[in-house]
DNA sequence: CTGCATGCAAATGTTTTGCAGTAAC
DNA sequence: GTTACTGCAAAACATTTGCATGCAG
């Protein structure tokens, strides 16, 4: 399989953008980091590898590592935007614990398959679609008894 | 059944705050308003009514209406926050068009069904959900042609 | 060399908050 | 009379943008 980095150097290049430092240290972070980043908490982490990258850098580079396909963005409804690793990760959905912060990625393929239909009689051909279930996890619930 | 206006004043009530011109007149134009308006179309709206209404009023009392579940707080990724009416309206699901904008309130009990199955089967006990389809509707799909 | 990319700071846009005055209960 | 509520303006956020400089191709 194409590897995300490759990925991205290649919509570099096709768009005549450039590769620099700064966006490699970004790409090997978010690559690196599992989960569900902030841009705050990427530009954290870029700070240790190399403190003079810019805020704003780090922004940008989100947004063209969306545009190349490897992340996409993602909002769980705190009004700060994640980013999760897109490319050679399948489709998935969020289960959220409201009690302890907990997400879980999951996947229903009889859900996804449900989807398309549900969209497919109101007329529409779907691109995406992101699903949030909000809960209270097991842990939470019994330790609150 | 319940009017959505008596579940808000019984919450007033409840809790020990006030009803207010203010809220009355706020609340007023949100159940008359279809649809998923801003708190800055809300307050395009309250102004032609009452000029002296501030935005900031309109930012707490939508807080409020969400806390006493008459409205609902839904985000379609523009990072403004929007409210429905959540009070005798069934929930529902949102299918998207992503060239013109416009947006369906869908709903499909088998999926519905099965995002508690999903859940569950992961030990969350479900409060709520959010699913927003993103696609192109026939409309815009024909004339795009 | 050319033009895209960078860091910085200023600007933007949305939402929140402090405060002194006002009004509901 | 309390206590919560209001409008205003300032503040707090996250994010974007203008600009002079830097550097990849």
């Amino acid at each position: 399989m194409k590897e995300a980095l490759q990925v991205f150097t290649e919509y570099i290049a096709k768009n005549g953008l450039k590769v620099t430092p700064q966006r490699l240290r970004i790409v090997e972070v978010f690559l690196r980091e599992a989960g569900h980043l902030t841009t705050e908490e990427l530009y954290e982490r870029v700070k240790v590898v190399d403190g003079s990258v810019g805020q704003a850098t780090v922004y940008r580079t989100m947004k063209l590592l969306c545009d190349s396909g490897i992340a996409k963005e993602v909002h769980f409804g705190d009004g700060v935007a994640r980013y999760e690793q897109k490319y050679g990760s399948e489709h998935h959905d969020h289960l959220i614990c409201e009690a302890c912060g907990r997400n879980l990625e999951v996947i229903d393929e009889e859900i996804e398959r449900l989807q398309e239909e549900l969209a497919e009689r109101h007329g529409f051909t779907l691109t995406s679609h992101r699903m949030y279930l909000y809960g209270v996890c097991e842990d939470c619930r019994t330790s609150k008894k």
